[in-house]
DNA sequence: GGAAATCGGGAAAAGGTTTACATCACGCTA
DNA sequence: TAGCGTGATGTAAACCTTTTCCCGATTTCC
């Protein structure tokens, strides 16, 4: 103990971290000391005693997807402005990794953020339970503690229906994400509406990566649409990817829209429509759902629709 | 202390932990007792006595980056499956925060793996003599306990630029990295040879985001290039969607490489020619760094050339 | 001038787990 | 049959801080 160089034991804390009254130039004297021996409070013993580890969780099905990323990035970054810091799982998709990571990874943190998209309501309660505290990106549980940011995806998917029906697309393709995605559920319901308008909307599975969507897009295709819309931006890329290949323009033979304005959808060729969702402000408000004052509701981010050039008028007469 | 309920207070670290010789009913009654009341030991108490914390840290440039969340994610698999946890911090770029961050993460972790291409050397040190172990990501230290994995990016320069010159070309552009950072001088070097075998290549400030590169491409053309080289692929992807607003067709009127071989590279308008890394093998290599068995030395991954549709022999008149 | 209040500092306990050591019983061998 | 070794379990110390309680000293108010 490097303390004892200089004075005694219990001032070191208190100059070090309560904010207790010290004496300046005993606090002087220690922070020297300190400096010189290049004395640093061991973290477990911290956690130990102050019974909290200054420590989020994040746990996310695909570290690799930039969708994740980003908001990895955004509450990473608002960790480390309040001296925290971020833990990280993925879970590859798999829901049965998914519940024992949260688990794992909650015996540890503070704050549990938690993108579980499959998980069983009964285990995303376990885990609420077993957490301190918990958030939840794209999902929704009745408990107490537990909050919850949800994008409005149903307001998403009907922007990009009546954006395409307003330039005259009449049959429209939905490459589905995850099967049991609560968030793909919800885009579903924003078909509703339009469905009920006049618009016909073929679901087609797919998943949530790029390589998804690039081997949808032909099955997508035996329904004669003229235009798609696709479970996010990574699958559009590659819904992209696979029509250039089969020799088909977009937008002129067909229309593309992705959702969530992923970084590179301002650079495809050509520029993809989607619903641009602020992974910034997602992992903000996910952030701040981790302190005690907020009353621990659920909050509605809402995304603007963002028209590139994958999206135009259909081609009088039907591809093919 | 749920132990109590049942037998005694060692026995169950015996049962739960070490492999010590316990008896099996009492070992049975122990494990469902701790079922019963939820017990889950305190990470932090056995972190502070163990001396470890089965956690390491990974410090990156940028989270956002896909290339950097591709290693976290290889980094994270390969921690889970050793039952340990995976603690990152974003730098922002900024040379004074990947300090600020390696030293504060190597106070909690077993093991620290840096991606630090602007801090100096001397601070590296520092960082080195913090952490109990440290793997350097593209950059080396002369010191033990220190191991690094680096990618050989002057072989990768040196195959584009062959690659390009058998196509016919002669003036290449190519897009820096960020200012002083080591991986760029590595890159730099992979010119000396094809520059003595009469190429020219003309070196444009840059960066390694995707707005960098699209800011850069102006500049470069001005001084007529027939190709160009991106730091990376982020950057190409920039590069490529500046040229078309320009109006100018790739490779038609100019060829364009990158390098790591980004997930989205295959999936641009043209497929994006680069030299392929794989982050994988790269997080693998940086995990295996810290396996104490390991002579710490410094690893040399090769990548390989991927030929996509990007490159193509320049046009017979210059452009313009 | 004396007593009370306030401020600064020191000693010790607490926090949960692991492990070394001590204990105890049982079985095997001489 | 007695002694010794082995395997199973309990006890207590150690890990490293923080924090609480308490005491001494200085200042202020009556």
């Amino acid at each position: 103990m490097a303390r004892l160089a200089e004075v005694s034991t219990a001032t070191v804390s208190r100059v070090l971290s309560g904010g207790k009254p010290v004496s300046p130039e005993v606090a002087d004297r220690v922070r020297v000391a300190a400096q010189d021996v290049g004395y640093r409070p061991n973290p477990a013993a911290q956690t130990l005693l102050r019974g909290s580890s200054r420590t989020v969780g994040v746990v996310v099905p695909d570290l690799g997807n930039p969708y994740f990323a980003e908001i990895l990035k955004g509450v990473a970054s608002e960790a480390a402005a309040t001296e925290h810091h971020t833990l990280v799982a993925g879970t590859d998709e798999d829901p049965e990794q998914e519940y024992r990571s949260a688990i794992e990874l909650a015996r540890w943190v503070d704050g549990l953020l938690l993108c579980a998209p499959r998980m069983s309501t009964p285990r995303l309660r376990e885990v609420a339970e077993a957490a301190r505290r918990l958030v939840l990106i794209n999902r929704v549980l009745r408990h107490s503690a537990v909050g919850s940011v949800v994008v409005d995806y149903h307001l998403g998917v009907r922007a990009l229906c009546e954006h395409l029906a307003s330039l005259g697309h009449k049959r429209i393709a939905y490459l589905q994400g995850p099967t049991a995605a609560w968030s793909d559920q919800q885009r579903q319901r924003g078909f509703r509406s339009p469905e009920a308008s006049g618009l016909t909307i073929f679901r087609v599975p797919c998943g949530s990566t790029l390589v998804d969507g690039q081997a949808a897009v032909d099955e997508a295709l035996t329904y004669k649409p003229t235009a798609m819309i696709c479970f996010n931006d990574h699958v559009a890329v590659g819904v992209l990817s696979r029509l250039r290949e089969l020799g088909l323009s977009v937008p002129g033979d067909i229309s593309v829209a992705g959702i969530d304005n992923a970084p590179m959808s301002a650079h495809t060729d050509p520029g993809l429509t989607t619903y641009a969702v602020s992974t910034i402000e997602l992992g903000r408000q996910a952030w701040e759902r981790f302190t005690p004052r907020v009353t621990t509701a659920t909050t509605h981010l809402q995304g603007e629709l963002v028209i590139r050039s994958s999206t135009a008028p259909p081609p009088h007469r039907p591809h093919r």
